[in-house]
DNA sequence: CTTGTGTCCTGTAGGC
DNA sequence: TGCCTACAGGACACAA
């Protein structure tokens, strides 16, 4: 569930501890989780490397080496990047990364559905397509309501589906897209071609201000096994959340009560009320 | 191309 | 109590 603002998070509080160390050495305790290259190729090419930035593109954390090599990890549902000096392996630790001055950024995963690449010279393998054929980020300048209006126009899919999109919204997920549709008051089962403009507008902006807000708070924690800082610490978003994981409970707008729904296996809260 | 569904993966919650 | 199933969900494969 790390979403572009956990995933942000996590990299601010990375990029000061790890910008400058070298690589050390690489344990891999569960193969699968290295999508490119081979666990072998990827343990040897990574020792010796020095770490000389670390960057994020949608979900995806970019970390910046020498030999014009790019460590990417996507997250996905539950994994965490945790910073230690501690010799024991974690609990549910899949990778670890020995660094210079024996510091330790551990990969965990309780699921095991995160993934780790190592590439070359920007070269993408074709499991990383996903992020090659990322869209714009609702943070970023260029996404626009004529942006978003040219993305949703024509399509029947429902609105939410295009919003957790990667290729229209970089960095949405579950949370945040229902929380954008609430302030946007927009009902996530629309169809998204038939949004008016105004609605366009808004959503383009309650993109925008809640992805903001959720970088602001530190990313939204709602249980420890989704999502922790790299220091353990929680997020702050989830006491600001309007609808998500609030069936039942009254509108803090209006008060009548949230409902559940599901929108492509996914599940969607919303206003009845507020949502049209 | 578009849209919807199933799969990966494993721990947890809930039903009986 | 203990077993079983459903569920969580981002990305992608695949079907229609």
């Amino acid at each position: 569930m790390p979403e572009l603002p956990e995933v942000e998070t996590i990299r601010r509080h990375l990029a000061p501890f790890l910008v400058g160390r070298t690589i050390r050495n690489v344990h891999i305790y569960r193969r699968d989780v290295i999508g490119f290259p081979d666990s072998g190729r990827f343990q040897s090419e990574l020792a010796g490397v020095r770490i000389k930035g670390v960057s994020r593109r949608g979900k995806y954390l970019i970390f910046d080496l020498t030999r014009d090599r790019s460590l990417i990890v996507h997250l996905r549902l539950s994994g965490h990047l945790r910073l230690s000096n501690k010799d024991k392996r974690l609990e549910y630790e899949r990778v670890r990364f020995i660094l210079s001055h024996n510091k330790v950024l551990s990969f965990v995963d309780p699921r095991v559905l995160g993934r780790i690449y190592l590439v070359k010279d920007k070269v993408f393998p074709s499991v990383l397509n996903g992020l090659v054929r990322m869209g714009l980020e609702p943070i970023e300048k260029g996404f626009t309501a004529g942006y978003l209006g040219e993305k949703l126009k024509g399509r029947r899919a429902k609105v939410k589906s295009l919003l957790l999109d990667q290729r229209v919204c970089a960095g949405v997920g579950n949370i945040y897209a229902d929380e954008a549709l609430f302030r946007a008051r927009v009902k996530p089962t629309r169809l998204a071609g038939e949004l008016k403009k105004n609605e366009i507008i808004r959503l383009a902006q309650t993109l925008r201000r809640v992805l903001k807000e959720g970088i602001h708070y530190l990313g939204t924690t709602i249980s420890d096994e989704r999502y922790l800082m790299p220091n353990g610490g929680k997020g702050e978003f989830q006491n600001r959340l309007m609808v998500v994981g609030r069936k039942g409970e009254p509108c803090r707008i209006c008060g009548v009560k949230i409902r559940r729904t599901k929108i492509g296996n996914r599940s969607s809260y919303y206003c009845p009320c507020c949502q049209n």
